[in-house]
DNA sequence: AAACCGGTCAACCGCTCCGCC
DNA sequence: TGGCGGAGCGGTTGACCGGTT
């Protein structure tokens, strides 16, 4: 026998907030404080559930709020922080002053979560998309690339394609790349982390440039920007990312596990473990919540990656090849 | 001009958490 | 210790608005 929904009371009103309604509750609680919200609206003179009046409140006539367009630097902390803490609205909400916990919720559904998805990057996992459909219309393209790399050859495109090699080799890096990602097992020879000396790579871009073999790679100068920053700039954040787990990425420095641990369990971890809530966010309540906000912009591998997609000169290419 | 469509965001709903008795 | 009730959270809905056809 459950306690009935406030909001069944009959007559109660519904929908939207009139002027006057918002008059009236601000006016009660500059005068009386929030208290007993359950009891607020009868003492405010307001024909709405108790709830309905703290929502109102809290997310809209609260004085502190911030209203506007969310700044960059706030758009990359709520990215940092949904990371860490998952879909904890409130709690991002709680390092942003000023921004409720609805409007974090409503930017991260309508914009974030749509700019990640075009970047390729998973939304709820934050890392490289690995879904089905996703990969399988890589997976085309790939092949329909490759067949026409072996129709062209070395020296020319005797068809009269617009690809030419650098795009080539580039597809068949990002094939490589997500093998790489997409196998985490370690089992033989064939194994995407072990390395040419017999030693395994330390994240998926190290094993991703071992296996990678063409001539820009091991003479950089041929191609100045087409592989260069991008390697660089996503080993490094997966590195930052990898080393002692992702918290320390993210400034804590309390971590259980070491990168050569990690590196040792031959697995490609989650940047975010799928109960993204209990663990990490206590690791985080603990910690050095300050720090989050302090974060270098640089220290994620979504701008590295989004860094790879504005590349001038591959740009336009990455973001064809992955939307 | 009207219909359609997609994006945005305020508000609702159902559930869980937590403090009190 | 367990039940009750208030508060809060996260997912979802639907109204509104601007752009496009």
């Amino acid at each position: 026998m459950g306690r009935p929904p406030c909001c069944d009371e009959i007559g109660v009103k519904k929908g939207p907030w009139t002027p006057e309604e918002d008059v009236k509750l601000v006016d009660y609680i500059s005068k009386h404080g929030q208290g007993n919200w359950r009891t607020l609206p009868k003492h405010a003179g307001l024909n709405r559930c108790g709830k309905s009046c703290r929502l109102r409140w809290t997310n809209y006539l609260r004085p502190d709020i911030k209203r506007g367009k969310f700044t960059e630097e706030e758009e990359r902390m709520i990215i940092n922080l949904h990371s860490v803490l998952g879909n904890k609205w409130s709690k991002m909400a709680a390092h942003l002053p000023g921004r409720t916990d609805n409007e974090i919720k409503n930017f991260w559904n309508t914009h974030i979560r749509k700019k990640l998805l075009q970047m390729g990057i998973d939304p709820e996992t934050h890392r490289p998309r690995t879904d089905l459909n996703h990969l399988m219309s890589l997976s085309e393209l790939l092949g329909i690339a490759t067949n026409l790399g072996n129709l062209m050859g070395p020296w020319g495109n005797p068809l009269g394609l617009q690809a030419d090699v650098t795009q080539l080799a580039k597809l068949q890096q990002l094939q490589t790349l997500l093998q790489i990602l997409n196998n985490n097992s370690v089992v033989n020879m064939n194994n995407p982390w072990l390395l040419g000396n017999n030693t395994l790579a330390l994240n998926p871009i190290e094993a991703f440039l071992s296996k990678t073999n063409t001539p820009h790679l091991q003479n950089p100068g041929l191609f100045p920007q087409a592989q260069g920053d991008f390697s660089q700039d996503i080993s490094k954040s997966w590195t930052d990312i990898e080393g002692g787990s992702h918290a320390e990425a993210l400034g804590f420095n309390n971590s259980s596990s070491t990168s050569q641990e990690t590196h040792n369990e031959n697995t490609l971890p989650a940047l975010v473990s799928s109960s993204t809530g209990a663990n990490t966010f206590n690791q985080m309540d603990t910690c050095k919540q300050a720090q989050m906000s302090s974060q270098s912009p640089s220290s994620t591998i979504f701008e590295a990656w989004e860094k790879l997609l504005d590349d001038e000169e591959s740009g336009s290419y990455w973001k064809e090849i992955l939307e």
